[in-house]
DNA sequence: TCCCAGGAGGTAT
DNA sequence: ATACCTCATGGG
């Protein structure tokens, strides 16, 4: 089993980075090992300190993957700006943003919509097992995501049994304006964040929040904020008091939030905000994800 | 029973 | 531009 040993300006926390909510589809099996499946590959991962141990895919990938290229420390000290923010780091250390493939991000993230993340989770296990290709790995028949032909061409009993709700006829729509993820997401990429961002929310079922998480979680556009309940709360406790304290979110409080975060945290606000959501308290679903993963810990 | 969740689309104003 | 409504679904 390859392994790579994690230099100083490497800081990097597995657990974290996998079990903040940026990502659904990794599982944390039994000895502290997690697997997925990304693209078409199954990966093995395991830390220990400063060591990770892993299979599935080459090293290079994997450093691409979680940002192992990227110098935490020094990013995280561009936005320690309070003692808020700075207890969010603290807590959360070596919490690192992925690099996901573009077109699951994508999909993933329509799926999220007004969901809390155990039911996302079970979505996207759904569509997969219902439209993914299956793949052998240690006995077992796991799945990858769906191709865009795969949803294109699905039936809307099938997404609704996958538990989509009103979300599937979105996943239809965009999969049906998508061939080529590769050459799509070459062109998002090459465009600089707000256009890209504008671009991504013609897509069906893609919103402000839906295109951040996007431009942030796929495209390295580290300048996205996105606003959920959770950020939102946070930022009229802690930055902003003066906003709205009931309603929806509207676009014109959106872009206030995203604005002040940009101008407040700099150009990496996206992993502030990320540190900030990890560290989000009151989340009874959280909580007991939590409960369930640290049995025996008293606060 | 009501309320909420990594919201977004549609329609009337 | 903005306000309001609706959209499925599971869990607290």
């Amino acid at each position: 089993m390859p392994t790579i040993i994690l230099r100083r300006s490497q800081q990097f926390s597995l657990d974290i980075t996998l079990s903040c909510g940026q990502v659904f589809r990794w599982e944390h099996l039994a000895g502290g090992c997690w697997r997925s499946i990304v693209g078409n590959r199954v990966i093995r991962i395991r830390q220990e300190g400063t060591r990770l141990d892993y299979s599935g895919v080459g090293r290079r990938f994997l450093e691409q993957y979680f940002s192992l290229d990227q110098d935490l420390p020094a990013i995280t000290t561009s936005f320690d700006r309070d003692l808020f923010t700075h207890a969010a780091i603290a807590r959360c250390l070596g919490l690192r943003i992925i690099r996901q493939p573009p077109w699951e991000c994508l999909i993933s993230y329509i799926c999220a919509t007004n969901s809390n993340i155990p039911m996302i989770k079970k979505r996207i296990n759904h569509l997969a097992r219902t439209f993914g290709k299956p793949v052998e790995s240690c006995g077992e028949t796991l799945f990858g995501f769906p191709e865009p032909e795969a949803l294109a061409t699905s039936c809307a009993k099938a997404l609704s049994q996958c538990k989509m709700g009103y979300r599937g006829r979105y996943v239809k729509k965009t999969a049906q304006s998508i061939a080529d993820p590769e050459e799509w997401g070459g062109q998002i990429g090459n465009l600089a964040y707000e256009p890209a961002r504008k671009e991504l929310m013609r897509l069906s079922g893609v919103g402000p929040k839906a295109a951040d998480c996007i431009l942030l979680f796929a495209f390295q556009k580290y300048e996205a904020f996105p606003v959920d309940v959770w950020i939102r709360r946070i930022m009229r406790d802690h930055y902003l008091p003066a906003q709205n304290r009931e309603g929806s979110l509207t676009t014109s409080e959106y872009d206030r939030i995203r604005t002040f975060a940009r101008n407040y945290f700099g150009e990496f606000c996206g992993y502030a905000q990320e540190y900030l959501f990890a560290s989000r308290e009151g989340d009874p679903v959280a909580g007991a994800a939590v409960r369930r993963r640290r049995p025996g810990t008293t606060a």
